[in-house]
DNA sequence: GAGATAATGTTATATTATTGCAATAGAGGT
DNA sequence: ACCTCTATTGCAATAATATAACATTATCTC
């Protein structure tokens, strides 16, 4: 395989060692807890991680067919969903799309940079504002049980070559 | 017209206060711009807040034919972009729909609780995670311009009656 | 009122996502 | 290893969400 190397955190990184860490991580995890790494969803989480852009179930179906699997959307969405259900993955609401996780910890409410010039979608943990979500919420008698935060902007690189 | 009772911020509160004085404001702030509140928009701004739940966009449809526009999907749609664009309402991207905004402050970040019993929506304002976001953001150099918080839970009502 | 601009109506189509059922593969017990 | 049960994948059809392109009507500006 080859040396590549990508923006990730909107700074350099080898891309190689964190795809390759990710899948290893994913599948400690579905062996810790019974559940079954497929192919199909390994692959699925390979195409995501070779990124760091949200992809599209479709785009993800169509690479799933150069690889030899059914094109179906089903197959693609059910994927999908499984790496969702276990944060090996997340959807980008405004995008309607996908990105693998980058960070390690399991139970976590991240929050999405989403770069709309060059769709980079960097992740990153916000404790203390979802702690302060939490708070306000449960001021209202509202119990909170899963966030989305999703930030539309422009990225380090992309303000430069503006 | 009736006088009607509905649960917003999780409390009762009379709705139809709630609705014309937001009718007002929108009108006032288009005559202020010198934007054209027609009666489509208006129309649409009714009926989401008719409701304290996101409406999807084929639902607006259905009652706009019930109104008597026309209820091509491009109609709905629109409007929608126009009350999106100028603070008049949301988009909840979670459940691909739309919600009146109940906030007056025009250039606001809100954040939405959405009840997956009832379907509520509420808006709430965090100043101090925006803040948060913001600050983080700009630590790994990246410009915030727009940001979405969706919190999926269960509300108050819904927990008592569990 | 004439011309320019904005909004709405209409048709067609693109994009995203799900349902239901059949075929296959894997897990667990014997 | 074999059988049974369950989970996963394949497949066909279709539902739900959203936009493009262009014609028509209304509104703004002068």
């Amino acid at each position: 395989m080859e040396e590549k190397s990508a923006s990730f955190g909107f700074e350099q990184h080898d891309h190689n060692v964190c795809l390759s860490k990710a899948i290893q991580a994913a599948e400690d995890y579905c062996t810790k807890y019974k559940l079954q790494f497929t192919p199909l969803r390994r692959k699925v989480l390979e195409l995501l991680l070779e990124e760091h852009r949200a992809l599209g179930a479709y785009a993800i179906l169509d690479l799933l067919r150069d690889a030899g699997f059914s094109s179906q959307p089903p197959v693609a969405y059910r994927a999908l969903s499984f790496l969702v259900e276990h944060g090996f993955a997340h959807k980008i609401e405004r995008l309607n799309a996908f990105v693998a996780c980058t960070l390690s910890d399991t139970s976590h409410s991240p929050i999405f940079m989403i770069c709309r010039k060059c769709e980079t979608v960097v992740e990153a943990q916000s404790l203390s504002s979802n702690l302060n979500i939490s708070a306000a919420a449960k001021a209202k008698g509202f119990e909170v049980e899963q966030t989305n935060f999703e930030a539309k902007g422009v990225c380090h690189s992309c303000v430069e070559t503006m």
